[in-house]
DNA sequence: ATTACATACATAGTTTTCTTATGTATGTAA
DNA sequence: TTACATACATAAGAAAACTATGTATGTAAT
């Protein structure tokens, strides 16, 4: 991930919602879409992504299968039944994060 | 930091960020001011406070100062004029960082 | 008395995660 | 034939956090 070093941690749990979304992706275009929901402000490295995608796989909450396309072989990621399970958890959890750090950031009115 | 590894990099923007508020702490009572924000669901651990605290200080961000009190000493931090600058560019990578994950995640209606 | 917990600092070892750099290979546009 | 986009991958290193531990004092409980 470029940009800023803040968003360790937080790449799992976007593949994860990315895939549920869009059923099945190869890792090139997780690397689009993300530049694209973001205006081009976050860009994900390959050496970020790829060892990613990797260890959600054999953690069993991702499964592969290949297709040829224009003589390319296109590796696709799609959720496992795990896998969909962890992105709700995951999302919880980054929605807690996120209000937590505007709490302590003071970066919205917070009822405390 | 416990509860999840989602912080991961914002560490020092929260630290810059309370001593803005309040001037003038120390160790224990930005952790303590840490927890009473998040409602004791963000918890610093020293392991990670103090060798932030450490690596401010020597970035010239913080300056230090001793105070005995109860027979204990208590090692004060305070923003640099430096370090004072540094926040508000801190929070508005916080910021920016996190409308981009709400972005990417879907988490608010977004209009792109 | 002494055990436990809160206060208050600190560091060492390890792991996780990301960045940078590199490598392979094909297709297309200049 | 050079450059860039597409598409995968790994290795080396750095950054940052976590776990565990250590010191020391004060206070409350047993």
């Amino acid at each position: 991930m470029s940009t800023s070093p803040l968003l360790k941690g937080t790449l799992q749990t976007i593949i994860l919602k990315l895939l549920e979304d869009n059923d099945q992706m190869y890792g090139y275009e997780i690397t689009q879409k993300v530049k694209e929901l973001t205006a081009g402000e976050m860009k994900l490295t390959e050496g970020a992504l790829y060892p990613a995608l990797h260890k959600l796989e054999a953690d069993g909450l991702l499964e592969t299968f290949n297709e040829i396309v224009d003589n390319r072989v296109r590796k696709y990621y799609r959720l496992t039944e795990q896998g969909g399970q962890e992105v709700t958890s995951k999302l919880q959890e980054a929605q807690a994060f996120i209000e937590q750090l505007q709490a302590v950031l003071n970066l919205k009115p917070q009822a405390l």
